[in-house]
DNA sequence: CATGTGACTTTGTCCTGACAAAGTATTGAC
DNA sequence: GTCAATACTTTGTCAGGACAAAGTCACATG
């Protein structure tokens, strides 16, 4: 017979004691949410079970309550905790879902193992055009670098990419953009991309295009537009590309 | 001459004081970030200026330092405000920069004046076939809502959609559905979608596919397939549609 | 048996107070 | 003048307490 406490409604799964280091320069909450998180994902609490209201977690743990709050509500924005006013918390996802991530071809390639490869076929620094520089917000006319790159993918051509670059964002060099990711160019200079807005489309191919993706005339593309912003809300790149359709698609996930 | 005050930098922008309303049920953190927002938006805090420290300004507002705090991190969030330690918060956007809109294409249509009408080809309660069920994360057979829409915009064919709801996630109508959209109708239900997992892609109209879009056979058309979760992780719909590329684009906001 | 009322649980909001860490500006030594 | 040490500003983290609001459940009442 297992006693059950008054007073209190029984959770489906217990949180085991989480060792906090307080000397760590790692807040306390993120720590709590990051082996919460580690304990979802291992099953160790498993999904569609109910935790112990949060006073009574906080002290177990011992942590304050709006320590604790914190460490569950980072988890609620990933989407593997949904909490309900008067019921309690509970799992709904055992992986994060992420909201989207702000990466670049190459990097996506890379991490699949698909062997990305790059042939620059134009770079150059120059006035920017009007569309571009409206795009990033500057004004027209100011210097930007200009490229446009071939991206294999397997062995394969896969996508025609234009970029502009404000020259005083970073200073883009051949050698770099064909070892490198843009992505990773600017991160690695510390203009992190945090936001950014896309338009995807489709279209077919000229013939040009054609010839360079190695696809028939007329076969279906996908163009995608967009500008990045950093952190501090200053534009560090433009991009217009056109992808073969019958090899790339964009995945997404999103919340409200 | 003007006085500076001893002891602190000046502010670029001063927000005037907020009118707040303590009986409201309206959270006091979320009248705040309002107030703020529509004050970034109408100009009266210009992008690029720098606001007054926190503790100041909960001071002046009459709230205490963690509501002030939470009024401006949601504000962060949105892509508005940008802080540092240090250093103090500015504005980097004038306009909210959504996520994504979890919205439906009914929806869009109807706030841009684009006079959506809906043409239902098909609509019946069937077991759904594997990959829909798979999709859905529910049992192979489990009973669904199948339908298959014709949308128009401006008197045009814009869309063929395809979509799965489960029949215990909502109980759809015909004539519902004729009047408004599918997003709309679970929303109405309390199936708020919370989530949603999109992936887009391109190709060429088939000969029935062009006919029904008024377009050429071999026309450019953007896919895009989606499900939908709601708060609590529960999948509420499956959709498969196909946009005419020439009418139509996904645009995307997204921050990391 | 249905039902609504009230006790109870649980999360949401709000407050005060304190110290730490990161950046900026000033000052002083060389 | 240059550079390093120092003071100061500003946001970040953490604690403890209090009350409100929403949901659940048992129980009394019709």
């Amino acid at each position: 017979m297992r006693g059950v406490a008054v007073g209190e409604r029984t959770p489906d799964a217990v949180v085991p004691e989480v060792p906090l280091d307080r000397t760590s320069p790692v807040p306390l909450y993120f720590q709590v949410a990051t082996r919460l998180q580690q304990l979802i994902e291992d099953g160790g609490v498993p999904v569609g079970s109910r935790l112990e209201n949060e006073v009574e977690l906080a002290e177990r743990l011992g942590v304050s309550r709006p320590t604790m709050r914190r460490a569950i509500q980072y988890l609620v924005e990933r989407g593997m905790l949904v909490r309900k006013r008067g019921v309690g918390t509970q799992v709904v996802h055992p992986k994060v879902r992420r909201p989207v991530e702000l990466s670049s071809l190459y990097d996506d390639l890379a991490k699949t193992g698909r062997d990305p490869r790059t042939e620059i076929r134009l770079l150059e620094v120059r006035p920017a055009p009007d569309h571009v520089a409206e795009a990033l917000g500057v004004a027209p006319g100011s210097e930007i670098t200009w490229f446009e790159r071939l991206r294999y993918a397997s062995g394969e051509p896969l996508a025609i990419m234009h970029n502009a670059v404000p020259t005083d964002v970073l200073a883009i060099e051949r050698a770099d953009l064909e070892r490198r990711g843009l992505y990773e160019l600017l991160r690695a200079a510390g203009r992190v991309p945090r936001m950014a807005n896309q338009v995807v489309g489709a279209r077919t191919a000229t013939g040009a295009e054609a010839r360079l993706l190695g696809e028939g005339r007329g076969a279906p593309l996908l163009t995608m537009t967009r500008t990045a912003w950093d952190e501090s809300g200053r534009a560090v790149e433009y991009g217009s590309h056109l992808y073969r359709a019958s090899r790339y698609s964009f995945e997404l996930t999103l919340t409200i």
